[in-house]
DNA sequence: AGTACTATGACGTAGCGTAATCGTAA
DNA sequence: GTTACGATTACGCTACGTCATAGTAC
């Protein structure tokens, strides 16, 4: 076991982070190196390694530094935490992709109001839809199943879903609280 | 003409927004009221609010206020630059949700190896689909037409149909490279 | 006289990027 | 001796929120 230890830049290169990165997370304690050389330059340890993979594993599904040093490179016991966390993270994920395609649909709304009647689009419209799942021998209670699932998982995108039918915002409206309402799904 | 005049408080209030947002927007210059009163208080006139009311719909599209104060208010001849930022953002968007699922399937992955095979749902699946839209008549190339137009309307709401299919992200980002490459859509 | 407003200013947020000015390694 | 690294410090970014302190309206 030669000590290896590697610089920041070395570091840095060898994760596709940046140098400043790096020293951002020493000043808050994310990633310390385990020891400095002679000239008080950082050395970092293959520990010092493993856990700064940990940390860009969790970067990259968006979980804050903070939260990242709390779940991090702790006692192997807490796995609960980190699903915790991770949980977390998933639902605040979900808020802000709907908040998201909301504005999404801001834009399309105001680019419509400014080219009005330009776009002469293809694309199934609800009776092509509906004549579709029927001639294969879906049922009301099929339909209102997706309708729902989709609704339940997304409502934003259920809102765009409907309204790319080209049907009046009354009727994608009446659609969505008819999925909203609560009562047992159909029984296969 | 009564010279109504509002304090920052109420036009804040009746745009459900803070004080402190309508005082930062005076620092920046984004929207100054028109004058002061005797005791320096702000006065925000009806022009004021009707400029704030355009401030809150480009906002509400997530676009930043330096772009909206260059936009905003501004003569009418202007209608290319609105277009021209609305796009942008639109574009903008689209990297930032496909960031956004991205982190969410890295955060499933990880929470499905720390728990596995414990999800089971109910729901058509891709398999499904496919022998519905088959059955009822749809070709290789309707069912490409149909992801093109669903992709180019609104990718957002075809991302979260094509993973209440339960399709792997793989598979999802396949098949909306698919719909987005270019490529003469099928003649009638 | 009390309280509900208003003013200005300074400082904080997350996650770094960007100098500026040094010392060190090869 | 050059230049490619290292060190630290400080300030910048977005779109505000949060005091702190002081004046004003009703």
């Amino acid at each position: 076991m030669t000590a290896v230890s590697l610089t920041v830049g070395r570091l840095a290169r060898r994760f596709g982070l940046s140098r400043s990165t790096l020293l951002y997370y020493d000043r808050i304690g994310l990633l310390r190196p385990s020891s400095r050389s002679a000239a008080n330059y950082r050395r970092y340890t293959a520990e010092d390694a493993a856990r700064l993979a940990q940390v860009c594993r969790f970067r990259s599904a968006g979980v804050p530094l903070a939260d990242i040093a709390r779940i991090a490179g702790g006692r192997p016991g807490d796995g609960d935490e980190v699903a915790a966390v991770l949980e977390r993270r998933l639902e605040e994920l979900n808020g802000e992709l709907e908040r998201l395609r909301a504005q999404q649909d801001v834009i399309v709304r105001l680019l419509k109001r400014r080219a009005p009647g330009r776009g002469r689009r293809r694309g199934l419209d609800k009776a092509q839809w509906v004549a579709l799942l029927r001639a294969a021998g879906l049922d009301d209670d099929g339909m209102r199943t997706w309708h729902r699932e989709f609704e339940r998982l997304s409502p934003g995108a259920h809102q765009v879903f409907l309204e790319s039918l080209r049907l009046p915002p009354r009727e994608v409206r009446r659609i969505r609280a008819w999925a909203r309402r609560p009562g047992p799904p159909p029984a296969p």
